[in-house]
DNA sequence: TAGACTGTTTGATGGAGGTCGACCACATGA
DNA sequence: TCATGTGGTCGACCTCCATCAAACAGTCTA
């Protein structure tokens, strides 16, 4: 019992995988201890990611599309913890790695508590530039389809 | 402007108060970045303070007779830390320091996250001794006046 | 085949914070 | 006045984790 289906996805070995995919391992906000839960917040950087996450549709962020004061192996593991909490899920899109929050998954999970992270204001936690003045979206932008 | 009257109380020398509640600095839910509330839940131990305080009525409590697995510095720093995060509030009487949990307030600033930590089963996280077989309340107890 | 792009892994480093022992401050009671 | 009991402060230690640079591994296009 228990470790729903889709779970905790080590993934047994599935030859229509690619070998980057098959290393992505998920786990499922009902199977997060509300230890991990909060180490994953806690940290300012991981909670811009969410909250850049939750403002545009799923699958449509890569991880180098993400303003952050950190570099490119920082960031991967910032993503990697998200993931280990449940917070988000990846699929590989050709040499990129698309996200999507877990909203409801979550929610059901820790109720309220995503929804404190999207509430705070940008810029706020430290480590963070606390945006420019002309507006994140300018080029990239948050459009969806 | 701002700072709630009652807020981040820095008593303003008051001679009625012992030296020792004149130390006592209490911050308000609502000045609360969600930063210092993450930081101050993150910790097992102070979560641990926290469902126990919840356990019992208000200004029941000692600093000393909570069961933690820490020495009485280390158990100082972590009500200093809840008392910064607005989660409890303090009161002197006698020797002793007894402690109340800032539910309404709290809540109100920060919906649902103390729900999630009073419904985290106790001894979940390290650094818990997952209780004593004899069930806590066995001398001491927590009944109220 | 080579190059550009995206992301991970590894090893090292620095800082923040949890922890402790020792000492100090205050209140109470004999 | 002294002893006790409660709690805070100080300094030191130590672990954890965020961070980085460098090297590696796929994917796509030319």
């Amino acid at each position: 019992m228990s470790v729903r289906q889709e779970s905790n996805t080590a993934p047994p070995a599935d030859r229509t995988l690619s070998a980057r995919a098959r290393n992505l391992t998920h786990v499922h906000p009902a199977d997060v201890p509300l230890q991990d839960a909060l180490d994953a917040l806690a940290d300012p950087v991981r909670r811009t990611i969410v909250r850049e996450l939750a403002a545009t549709p799923d699958w449509t962020r890569a991880c180098g599309t993400f303003d952050l004061p950190v570099t490119k192996a920082t960031r991967s593991h910032h993503f990697a913890v998200l993931r280990g909490a449940g917070l988000i899920e990846q699929r590989d899109e050709g040499p990129r790695r698309l996200n999507r929050l877990r909203r409801a998954e979550f929610d059901a999970r820790f109720p309220g508590l995503l929804a404190l992270v999207l509430a705070e204001p940008a810029g706020t936690a430290p480590a963070e530039p606390a945006s420019d003045p002309g507006d994140g979206a300018s080029a990239d932008s948050g459009n969806g389809d």
